[in-house]
DNA sequence: ATAATTGTTACACTAAGTATAACAATTAGA
DNA sequence: TCTAATTGTTATACTTAGTGTAACAATTAT
């Protein structure tokens, strides 16, 4: 699952768990948004481990939130789903010892690439899970 | 090639052209950036399209820049290049027309991502060939 | 004519992404 | 304590994207 998919899959499957009070199961949040419990169940974990959500194990099991809605930060679901450096921005070649021109042009565009990636997770900081709730809801 | 890594690869070979007055073929290119001919003139001959090199067939032939480094901007390069969407961001499914509130954030997603893009590409517009080749020198 | 070159297509290989299955560990409830 | 439902995790098969290279027609200087 590329980072952006992930992302969107998760906000998708919190939206759900926001609008019930009872743990939902991976089956069901699965048919709901229209993809396999299995890989809910991968992202889910992940998002249990940050307390974004809760996980219970067993009968009678599930998922629900781990926080009120206004408290989770799209950044925050970011950070725990994705263990790959970000948005898939790569240069070229790995960078020598030598020091030559290209390596010098790697690291530039290595560079430019982490700012656009922190003003990326700037922009994900700002949104939470409330807010893109109403913005849904309209 | 991945966006990214044609945009870096790009700039290389405009840098290594901006060192020589004279057409420099696409195996000298190739070999001093250290990446196959062919790939070089896949991506040159795009380049040549919008202006941004020239190239000459035939013998005696090969690429030279076809504007003064100040007045080539990344946001070019990467327009010259790119034929798929941008930075590889997309959401999971495509929108049915159901409007079911996963199609709902798929489109936040898709509005999200477009800022993103925007915001990448303003900032390639203010970097100039030029502005990389003397940040390298330094 | 010949040789060097681009522009383009094609092909084989590797890596990443996607969809699904399988199963041990856990837990509620009979 | 046994059973059924559930998570968490690993595995597998398949598809798509990325990478590296080759091949060859078209072009052009000598």
């Amino acid at each position: 699952m590329s980072a952006s998919t992930k992302l969107s899959t998760s906000v998708k499957a919190l939206c759900y768990l926001s609008e019930n009070d009872k743990p939902k199961n991976s089956s069901e949040i699965g048919k709901h948004i229209g993809i396999n419990a299995s890989k809910i169940r991968m992202l889910l974990s992940k998002l249990g481990k940050s307390g974004i959500v809760r996980s219970d194990s067993g009968m009678r099991g599930g998922f629900s939130l781990g926080k009120a809605p206004e408290n989770i930060h799209l950044q925050e679901i970011y950070c725990a789903i994705e263990d790959r450096k970000a948005f898939y921005l790569n240069v070229n070649n790995t960078i020598s010892k030598r020091n030559t021109s290209s390596d010098k042009i790697n690291l530039y565009f290595l560079d430019l690439f982490s700012e656009v990636q922190i003003e990326i997770e700037n922009k994900m900081t700002d949104i939470t899970l409330k807010s893109i709730l109403n913005k849904i809801k309209q």
